[in-house]
RNA sequence: GCCCUCAUCGUCUAGCGGCUAGGACGGGGCCCUCUCAAGGCCCAAACAGGGGUUCGAUUCCCCUUGAGGGCACCA
């Protein structure tokens, strides 16, 4: 068999939004499974309605989602151009074929096709065979002389040799017109392959762009993992098979096939997403995470416009990776690693000092630290420990006391990964501070 | 209204005639523990209803109901 060619034809009306991208990935998946063509089309023929921002805006969501297409705007490819304002031409030529066929005729001032009244069979990879008859002649050039939708993504379909059309279910009533212009043109049909929809969280409907967490480029600004949402989309309508739901994209193309794919529309979770992002952040390299981080604490202005130390601001996207279920999480988790000027909890301070002597533990803690290792976490441990079995107390009655004085919070990363990160210098100065004022 | 599609825990799903109906998220509980997360263990939670077919239906067929989509000179 030739090779598989399948496009994603995206139409820049809007921000892109979550149904979008899962059928651009699920393109994009099965172009890789089969070792096929993943063409990008653009479909700008709504002159109204287009935008060279939201042009962009899909440009940059493909990429971010590490979908790239092998032929498209910005690539090139040998059925150009790919942009369908720039295709006039081959619609001219198409249109002038049908209107010789006879089977279309004007009505104010738009070309209309005339339709066969047979009933419309597709095979679809998904569904099955699906029978339709079209019952309605349609507009395919309007009065200002641009051709519509399903004149257009026919004719391209055919010019750009696709051969197999992966789309959103809300199509499958719009094929029977799309089957009767191929025979038409006489052109053989590609082969279809209806996806299920995405579901809104709460309410009924289709999620549309306006619905909470529709909006991919809201996750990248929000410091979401790539891979992770991903993954949360492959799980959207398909699944391995098996128990796993974490997977490397190498072993979902691996895996991925146009008969997995579910029927059944699936409704979207944020929490299920939250948890695979997680799941990613937690898993993420240490290199990897700390430019990750350190790219999206620039991107909120976090620093004000100043330059932090990079090893030290490295030390604490590390130490506190752990701790949060997201990036963006992480602003509200370190604030005090990077300002003196942090306030200090009062009913974490109330419980602390209602029991035992934390000034005194302070005190020795603080003592204790010009001569103690700060070099690892083992060392500090170790020291604190020291500290418990000399002065008749326990681990916690250092750790508690501490922890809030050197960051002002009863939560936080592992105290003793605190103490290493701070060092010394800071450990000792915000002690004798906290002495001070406490 | 007409046409098309779909139907397993609240949600995402596994199951393709015989299973104690499995996993995950979320919820509840316990454990671990320097806090909070994370992690480990346990619990509650589903085959929409009615007819068939069959020795036997979650699974196959029909109807009902429900959900979703389409019926533009939008894509």
């Amino acid at each position: 068999m030739s090779q598989v060619r399948v496009r994603f034809a995206p139409s820049p009306t809007g921000f892109f939004h979550i149904g979008s991208a899962r059928t651009a990935l699920f393109n994009w998946l099965y172009a890789r499974h089969t070792g096929g063509v993943f063409i990008l089309r653009v479909e700008d023929t709504d002159k109204e309605r287009n935008s060279d921002e939201f042009l962009r805006v899909i440009y940059d969501s493909l990429r971010w989602l590490g979908l790239d297409w092998d032929e498209g705007p910005l690539k090139g490819g040998a059925f150009g151009p790919y942009r369908q304002s720039e295709r006039g031409d081959i619609y001219r030529d198409h249109i002038a074929r049908l209107k010789a066929s006879g089977r279309t005729y004007e009505k104010d001032g738009a070309l209309l096709f005339r339709i066969s009244g047979e009933p419309q069979v597709i095979e679809d990879a998904i569904r099955g065979r699906v029978e339709r008859t079209e019952e309605k002649d349609f507009v395919i050039v309007r009065k200002d002389g641009s051709p519509v939708f399903h004149l257009v993504n026919v004719v391209d379909d055919i010019a750009m040799k696709v051969t197999h059309v992966i789309r959103g279910e809300d199509h499958l009533s719009n094929t029977s017109k799309h089957t009767e212009l191929f025979k038409a043109l006489g052109a053989p049909l590609p082969i279809y392959a209806h996806i299920p929809l995405i579901l809104k969280q709460n309410g009924p409907g289709k999620m549309s762009k306006r619905d909470q967490g529709a909006l991919i480029e809201e996750y990248q600004k929000r410091g979401f993992i790539p891979e992770a949402l991903v993954n949360f989309l492959c799980l959207l309508g398909w699944s391995p098979k098996d128990d796993r739901e974490i997977l490397a994209m190498d072993e979902v193309v691996k895996l991925f096939d146009l008969p997995g794919i579910n029927q059944s529309n699936a409704r979207f979770d944020e929490k299920k997403l939250s948890h695979v992002n997680m799941v990613y952040l937690h898993a993420m390299q240490p290199d990897r995470c700390a430019d990750f981080v350190a790219g999206y604490l620039k991107s909120v202005d976090f620093f004000k416009g100043a330059a932090p130390e990079t090893g030290y601001l490295r030390e604490v996207i590390l130490l506190c990776q752990p701790k949060v279920r997201a990036v963006e999480d992480l602003p509200g988790f370190i604030g005090y690693f990077f300002s003196d000027d942090y306030p200090i909890d009062p009913k974490a301070k109330e419980k602390i000092f209602s029991k035992g002597d934390p000034k005194a533990r302070l005190s020795e803690l603080l003592a204790a630290a010009p001569g103690a290792d700060f070099s690892s976490d083992a060392a500090l441990e170790a020291l604190i420990q020291g500290l418990a079995a000399a002065n008749n107390a326990s681990t916690g009655d250092y750790i508690h006391p501490a922890r809030l004085a050197l960051s002002g919070t009863p939560v936080g990363p592992s105290f003793y990964g605190l103490l290493r990160v701070l060092g010394r210098e800071r450990v000792a100065q915000r002690i004798s501070r906290f002495l001070a004022t406490a």
